[in-house]
DNA sequence: TTGTAGGCGTTATCAA
DNA sequence: TTGATAACGCCTACAA
């Protein structure tokens, strides 16, 4: 038994040591009760095969007995990095976000991985703040959105040795890993695929997130490709409190102009879906008084009447895709791939409405 | 200057102590150069008035010049809480949830707290295991959803000394903070607004999701507004790829039936979506076929044609109400309340579908 | 394969 | 108000 010295000449018998814990069994703890060392407890927690057969299973009776659970947070003081992996998105009102985070978690969680979560509100300057903060945890990962960073952001990241993920867009020059599709590429896709339609009037709707850079992108795409086939580029803001009203809205607004268009792409499904609604208020028959396309490939583009022809990004897989990065840096998980960039593509689901 | 104490009898000269660090500046760093000691530094971060303000220069100087940023690792392990609040829920891919993260995660980052995200996928089970990972961070409060928890589960809350918070629903007899509605008072209310629209045989239509308890809790209040009424309950799953798909699904499958129900309330504005799609192209007429009502109070509900009468939860506050309850624990924020139990309360957005 | 010693960066406790 | 000391729970380095 451990005897606490005796404090300088006074007669106090023994003094047992105040835990600060919180009950929680510790790896010292499974040590005693298997009899062994803290150390090679740790050993059989990291990798069991470490660990003489004997020993192993002394040890993996003891932490079954006592529920034994690593600290992550010792874990991570200890070394070099934790268990956390920091996850900044732009938006998680936005479900395609909310789709990533979703299984990204699934899939990091039954490694061990702890999520932790950063909202950037589409802000550059926010996405940097929320990185300085998350860097004191000491993340194991960092998954980010897109590849517009500020000056401070590329810094910080140029100095972390530690994977880093930028999902969502795919650019030539980021030296992390990419996992998403070209934005340009995808304007581009759509705005031909309604010029190969034959219609010649292509507006661009997009929210007024002033800072989603992708949708821009994705105008910029759209641009091009009217101006090389001759047409002039459109491009209209949208405005409501929900993306339905904001894509209904900007309905009626187009087709109040002189020179009205005859086909629609919007930025995303929602306010696309915005859009096929008004229409069927006011009475304009889709696509034939105005042809719809939408962006995104959101449930609801298949069940509306008539359906919504959209351009459908292959983005289910971003999260696993980054999540499997991630194990696999760490040598967990299967070991599929790992490339630098990864492009998950998209394609046009053509329907009814354009 | 230190001087390393000589190995014994051995004539190394001097042995830098490699550092294992990530080359950040540390408390012990910025207190060897304001010339104090590290404990003193600590509490000039905590707290700077607990500190002269002679030192408090000298230190803020030293902050400044080393950069010094907290190690958030250490003092979760240090300390008897660390900065992180920890939300589960059962999924992100209902948008309900993500907009409750969305703006919990919002109004914490600002005042320095960050969110770690369990994703427990409806299961009280995995709740359970995430909820032993996350106590080792030293959460400063939890953020849990409904006020059903395994065994387990409630015997590692009712060890907590930091607030824990449901979100979602409101039940008696939980000794947590909760941050909801009654769903089955919800229940109720839909069921007995459509009888008193006149409809007979109202049929209450769910996702198989076996354990959402929330869904299954309106459910009962359906069933019981409906028994009080002398009218036979209804309750049928609705299957399908997307909650829309699901939706039009069982719309089909109950027109289908010899007794068809002359009303259907859904568990959700998605399903209920669905079956609003559905009818149309079906050429069913709602409400005067069929009557249609929805839960969630989702955006696309408004927009639809006919649009979507629904109940619909005030539920906009729920995370900024979590987040208050939190900063308020900490004395940070405006304290506006902290009663134990808030009840957002719903209404029953009539339109035209029912 | 197993163990010892010391450190990771911070805070709690107690004493001055 | 300030400081010395010992946790917090685990991991790295090195020795046996």
């Amino acid at each position: 038994m451990h005897m606490p010295k005796a404090s300088r000449s006074t007669s106090v018998p023994v003094v047992t040591p105040r835990r600060r814990s919180s009950g929680q069994a510790t790896l010292g703890d499974v040590a005693a009760r298997a009899g062994v060392a803290p150390i090679t407890v740790s050993r059989f927690i990291r990798d069991p095969r470490q660990v003489s057969d004997e020993l192993r299973t002394r040890i993996e009776t003891a932490v079954a007995e006592l529920e034994y659970v690593p600290n992550r947070i010792a874990q991570g003081l200890a070394g070099s990095h934790s268990s956390a992996v920091v996850a900044i998105m732009p938006s998680l009102a936005h479900s395609v976000f909310a789709q990533t985070l979703h299984v990204l978690t699934q899939h990091l969680q039954q490694y061990g991985y702890q999520i932790l979560l950063g909202n950037s509100g589409y802000s550059l300057a926010q996405e940097e703040d929320l990185l300085r903060t998350f860097l004191n945890w000491r993340p194991a990962a960092l998954v980010l959105t897109g590849h517009n960073h500020t000056q401070g952001t590329a810094k910080l990241l140029a100095q972390l040795k530690v994977p880093v993920i930028e999902t969502w867009d795919i650019n030539a020059r980021s030296p992390y890993f990419q996992v998403g599709f070209s934005h340009l590429h995808a304007g581009a896709a759509m705005a031909d695929y309604l010029l190969d339609r034959g219609y010649r009037r292509v507006a661009y709707v997009h929210n007024c997130l002033v800072e989603d850079l992708r949708s821009a992108e994705r105008g910029r795409g759209y641009s091009r490709a009217l101006e090389k086939r001759g047409e002039r580029p459109l491009i209209v803001e949208a405005r409501g409190n929900t993306p339905f009203e904001a894509g209904g809205a900007a309905l009626c607004a187009l087709m109040r102009q002189k020179r009205r268009p005859d086909a629609i792409f919007f930025a995303n499904d929602n306010i696309a879906t915005g859009a096929v609604l008004e229409a069927q208020r006011q009475g304009w028959r889709v696509p034939d008084d105005i042809a719809i396309a939408g962006f995104g490939g959101f449930p609801i583009a298949e069940q509306l009447v008539p359906a919504l022809t959209t351009l459908q990004p292959l983005h289910q897989q971003i999260g696993e895709i980054a999540a499997g990065i991630i194990l696999q840096h760490y040598g967990q998980g299967h070991g599929d791939q790992m490339e630098r960039r990864v492009d998950v593509g998209f394609e046009i689901a053509r329907r009814e409405s354009a």
